[in-house]
DNA sequence: TTGAAAGCGCTAACAT
DNA sequence: ATGTTAGCGCTTTCAA
């Protein structure tokens, strides 16, 4: 049934190997033989098969990418970015959702292997050494995104997670809040521990002590948020300002102190991270990560990678922003 | 350097059919000859590629999702539930957007087909002719999501969307609105025509006349309900209540009209459509379509269709539910 | 510049 | 129950 290169090549009174050098654009081809031959092709509707040339080279033009959650309006926006760059290009992007889980994370990596795509993107949830021996035994370029990892050995694209944090914390202080409750990200991740550094680190620099406490690691989900909600006015009730480890879990809260009856900013000023485009909506206070450049450049580096670029291992930091919103309000 | 089954063959003594039958569970193996077999493929972490089994069966287990655009949190949530679905069955997926141009959503119907991917779920944005043309060409199953089409020759899975628009309309009838602008989907779609005939013939019921020129066309996306804001007060500002083809526009229009110091719902009752996760949040009132339901339904009946089912094509239609939150309100 | 032939890794008749 | 063989649709040496 289907229209295959040996078709055309009957049609067009050649071999298959011609046919084929057309197709890849070689340049070894008789011009008047190469028109012809196109003829044909766009006549009959010709597209080559990419799992035969997948067969031949080994790879399809396939790109997995690993996110936490598709749900995430930050990994829909990131997803956008890249899938539209790497569609542009010719490479097909298979979202795999890791809900944060390092098995589901092995799983996925396992199966873009065995499915023989041809590059990942990945935030990864994994620690270090399971992760890199792991990157050793694939047979694709990777590429690394927000997560650091010590002696890495791939492409990592980042936005600066420290001075993020330290701006969460400046802007706070500034404020004159002094009670502060922190609900991170996941613990063991790079991210979070970046970010909580170079929160303390300001408070540190201005003298003022954040009780170990008072830092709680959440799922990076909603509810995430919204169960810290009914903790803080319990254990905490004298904090006056918390900061999210990013900005679905800023809503949860949010939703839950409503509940209560309490009001943000003027019960508690919040700050998320991510920037994520709900935080315009409810007017959330956060860090502005740039998704756009990132994906951008995480898309670039992994098509370089896959067209064959073997040089040094790029590392590529985009700053933080810290955007002021109604959810944080001075103390003083 | 790859292990391929000739290697396992080898190692165990047997044929690479043998090889090939234990991978497929082929019954006609002898317990011994499997086990031994099986146990040389543990112990080499051998896994068979994908793409030349695939290059075989003329077949590749990966899944395209076209959908309109996956930072809409609705497609967001469908698209997890599909994902999570098909991958247990073994089956990867591609998220494509079409950003509802038709011309985007043909050219990734093409390339699923040359990409050789078992099948096709999508919701369509192109109209019934050309579409219905190329279904013809296209080598693997189709389900068709929430867009209708006459002669349909597909599987098809929706929720019922007059009953939404019905609901809708009859709601702000309820609280006694009668000045009414319309904010719709896009012009040419079966979800925007059956929405609107729906809400449009509650009120001939209720003898109340809805002005043709106040029924207005968006893209779906958050900045055409903003833009509408400024319409909404220039033209239409006897309006008391508007009724939106998306939640995201909604937001978008309710943003707006903050902005020009109006107020929701004391100033124009909103209603959305989709419920998706940040309605609850903003507290819109919407029409809930069921998306777990909805996707569940598409991925099996994809599955079944995949695994060789020939049966008669299915139509499976969900019933719609209004969610009221606090953005509309009683004029009574 | 072109064609013949081998081979990518697997499955599926067909034989035994 | 198992092995032999052909072939899926393409690319790529190697010869001519």
């Amino acid at each position: 049934m289907r229209i295959t290169i040996k078709d055309i090549a009957r049609k067009s009174g050649v071999s298959s190997s011609t046919v084929s050098r057309v197709l890849t654009n070689h340049p070894s081809v008789d011009p008047k033989t190469r028109e012809e031959v196109q003829k044909v092709i766009d006549r009959l509707g010709y597209r080559p098969s990419h799992i035969a040339r997948g067969l031949v080279k080994g790879k399809i033009d396939i790109v997995a990418l690993i996110i936490g959650d598709i749900r995430n309006p930050f990994y829909a926006e990131l997803t956008r970015t890249i899938k539209e760059f790497l569609n542009k290009e010719g490479y097909m992007v298979v979202v795999c959702d890791s809900d944060y889980d390092p098995d589901k994370e092995e799983a996925y990596i396992r199966t873009a292997d065995v499915y023989g795509f041809a590059g990942i993107i990945m935030i990864t949830a994994m620690e270090t050494e399971t992760l890199l021996k792991q990157l050793k035994t694939i047979n694709c370029p990777v590429v690394l995104l927000n997560r650091y990892l010590p002696s890495i050995e791939t492409d990592f694209i980042s936005v600066d997670n420290y001075t993020g944090g330290y701006l969460a914390g400046k802007h706070l202080l500034d404020l004159g809040h002094r009670n502060i409750a922190i609900l991170a990200g996941h613990k063991n991740s790079s991210a979070t521990y970046d970010r909580l550094n170079g929160f303390l680190d300001v408070f540190k620099q201005y003298n003022v002590n954040i009780d170990k406490e008072r830092i709680v690691y959440g799922n990076l989900q909603w509810d995430s948020g919204y169960n810290f909600g009914k903790l803080l006015l319990n254990q905490y009730k004298d904090a006056t300002a918390v900061f999210c480890g990013n900005d679905l879990m800023a809503i949860g809260l949010i939703e839950a102190l409503n509940e209560y009856g309490k009001r943000v900013p003027e019960d508690f000023s919040i700050v998320g991270y991510d920037n994520n485009n709900i935080a315009p909506i409810v007017k959330l206070t956060t860090i502005h990560q740039p998704h756009l450049e990132l994906g951008q450049a995480a898309a670039e580096v992994l098509l370089e990678r896959m067209r064959g670029y073997k040089g040094a291992y790029k590392r590529i930091i985009f700053n933080p922003k810290l955007i002021v919103r109604k959810s944080t309000v001075s103390l003083i």
